[in-house]
Order: C-alpha cells, then sequence, then structure tokens
RNA sequence: GGCCUCGUGGCGGAGUGGUUACGCAGAGGACUGCAAAUCCUUGCACCCCAGUUCGAUUCUGGGCGAGGCCU
C-alpha cells in the first residue's frame, strides 16, 4: 500500500456497465483512496437500484462519496457537483488518502480538470420562464444574444435556453462569461492520473443488457413505483429505466417492451460516452477491466 | 379448389413511368450550470421471371409467398 503524495488525485472515465467501480474499489484498496463519484445520476438518493451505485458491501470495502447524497427532488447539476467534488478531494488529500475520481458523466471531468465559467447564479423565475417558454425560443436568443444563437442550432432547447437565462439574468452574453478566467479548476497543478476503461462494443452492449436484467430482478420496479406520479422533467427522472418503467407500471406497455426500451436506450447512452471519449478525453490511458497491468 | 387483397431498406410505413417520403433501430459527430440530458449528420429497399416502354419499384402476364372470404 502506497503512501499518497499531498497532491495527486486518479479518475477513472469510462462507458456504463464497463467495469469502472470494480476498477476502482481494487485501486482504492491497493492504494488507500476515497472513491469519489462521478456520474450524473448516482447522485440520486432514490435511485439506488437503476443508477448502479455501488452496493452496500462494495461500500465497506473502501471509502466513497457522493453516492445518493442529494434528493432527486432538488436542483442538482455540474456545478453542485463540483463544489462537492471540490470538497471530497480537499477532505482526501487531508486525510493522506487519494482521491479517485470515477464516473460515466464526461462533462464532469472536464469541469473538474478545467474548471467552470463563472456564472452568476440565475433567478429560478428566469431559469423557468425560458425552460417552459412556449414560443420560438431560438429568435429570442438572436434577438437578445445573436453571437450566442449564432452558434446554437435551432432546435437545441436547452442550451438555448441557457443562453437566454444568462443573458437576462446577468446582462451579459454566456459567451462572455465563457471567455473569463475559469476558476474552480481544483485539479490544475496537480499530479493527475487519467484511466479509460475500454470493453470491446460488443461485449459491452451485452453486458449492459444483462445488468439491466439484473436490475429488474433486484426489484427495479419497487423503486420506480414512489417515484409514478413525480414531475418528470426532473433529472432524476431521466433515469434509463425509469420512464419506461413507469410507463409499464401504469399499464401502457409490458415488461418486454419495457425492458427492450431500457436497453436501447442504455446503448444509445454508451454510444454517446464513446463519443466524448473519442473526442473530448484524447490522451488519457486506455485500460481494460481485466486486465489493467498498465496501471501501477 | 374458387374469389379478393397484398408483397417496399433490420422493423414499421408512404409513394411515383425517369429526380426513390418519413418514423424507429443501427452508425458517425457535437458537447462549459437539466448531461443517463440536449442536439447534428447518415448508410441501407422496391419478392422472382417475362413482356410493354427510350426507361420500370411504379403498367401487363406468369410464378412464388402472406392474409382474408367462400366452397
Amino acid at each position: 500500500m502506497n503512501q499518497v503524495k499531498t497532491k495527486s488525485a486518479l479518475l477513472i472515465a469510462g462507458p456504463t456497465a464497463s467495469g469502472k467501480s470494480a476498477l476502482a474499489l481494487r485501486l482504492a484498496r491497493e492504494r488507500g483512496g476515497v472513491i469519489i463519484n462521478a456520474d450524473a445520476l448516482q447522485v440520486y438518493r432514490e435511485l439506488r437500484i437503476l443508477s448502479a451505485r455501488p452496493t452496500d458491501a462494495e461500500l465497506m470495502q473502501a471509502p466513497h462519496s457522493l453516492y445518493g447524497h442529494v434528493s432527486g427532488l432538488e436542483p442538482y447539476s455540474v456545478a453542485a457537483w463540483l463544489a462537492d467534488a471540490g470538497r471530497e478531494i480537499t477532505k482526501a488529500w487531508a486525510h493522506g488518502l487519494l482521491p479517485i475520481v470515477t464516473g460515466g458523466t464526461g462533462l464532469y471531468f472536464m469541469a473538474l480538470e478545467q474548471g467552470l465559467a463563472e456564472v452568476p447564479v440565475i433567478a429560478p423565475e428566469i431559469r423557468e420562464k425560458w425552460r417552459s417558454f412556449a414560443g420560438d425560443i431560438h429568435a429570442e436568443l438572436q434577438r437578445l444574444d445573436p453571437v450566442a444563437a449564432s452558434r446554437l442550432k435551432a432546435n437545441d432547447r436547452q442550451r438555448i435556453g441557457r443562453a437566454l437565462e444568462v443573458i437576462e439574468g446577468t446582462g451579459k452574453s454566456l459567451l462572455h462569461w465563457q471567455g473569463q478566467a475559469q476558476q474552480q479548476a481544483f485539479l490544475s497543478g496537480v499530479d493527475v492520473e487519467r484511466l479509460m476503461v475500454e470493453v470491446p462494443r460488443e461485449e459491452l452492449y451485452a453486458r449492459a443488457d444483462a445488468r439491466f436484467d439484473q436490475m429488474i430482478a433486484a426489484g427495479a420496479l419497487r423503486e420506480v413505483k414512489p417515484l409514478t406520479n413525480l414531475d418528470s422533467s426532473l433529472p432524476m427522472m431521466r433515469a434509463i429505466g425509469v420512464g419506461e418503467l413507469i410507463r409499464h407500471l401504469r399499464k401502457e406497455i409490458g415488461l418486454d417492451e419495457a425492458v427492450a426500451l431500457a436497453k436501447i436506450a442504455t446503448r444509445q447512452f454508451i454510444k454517446r460516452q464513446l463519443t466524448w471519449g473519442r473526442g473530448q478525453a484524447k490522451g488519457w490511458t486506455a485500460v481494460s477491466p481485466q486486465n489493467d497491468n498498465s496501471v501501477i
């Protein structure tokens, strides 16, 4: 068991069902580390099974943080996660432990390494106004912030809404804020090791399919039942499987169909994660979950 | 056995005598506060044979196949 230098960190990324957690667990035991979650859905308390959070047995083998630590009814975001993660990393260092940040959300790793633009907090009313805006949202952005509008696709309501709330809430373009010096780059100047878990596509799909069946067997329907009447726009409700299983509980589709749809959604998600990895995580060290000899 | 309808890409489903919708799945890509989200691009077909025609997925005939009705 190595003694950890004061300022180092290990990042483990990879698509869902690739075996990141098991690898993180092993390395945490070997090196004396704290596993810090970098998955946007595993933070939600209500989704233990469907978000594939570590089991109790796994949690006991090494310290974990940011798993199921927030309510799905509360707003959460990259910024909130970044603050949480920064705090946990600092704490790990203070205890002489290696922070091992692992998860499948590329945006979170990006925020961790590059920081986030220092955009002031936007008033909830403004935010809500644009999220529920019924008209031509892109035309509105063209009027208020033509430069930002020119960079976004007309159908990309989510990003357009963000650009609108920023220009209205701060009086300045989102591009202005992004052009400012980035703060909160916790890992700048830190000795960072980056591992990308890679598994052949076909094998990954097969593992993901099998895992969803296991989730059903483990009681995923029971987990979803209390969520049936919640606002479907909550981020938690977009977890793969939640919408599909709710439709089944409402007798709209059979269980077989719900499972099939969730598996398709999982594969599509994996594809996006792989695209992210190829485009945004160049230079990470590729490791396979079984034979990660490239890791010291 | 007779009559009728139909046979389009992996699936669903339009349509046309020449420039071959669309949806889903698949593939590729983007990505700075909802990211397991949001968005962009895209390969792939007209059951077989013969005929009509300058030209057939589209028209005619036959074959094969599917479904329905009748006996």
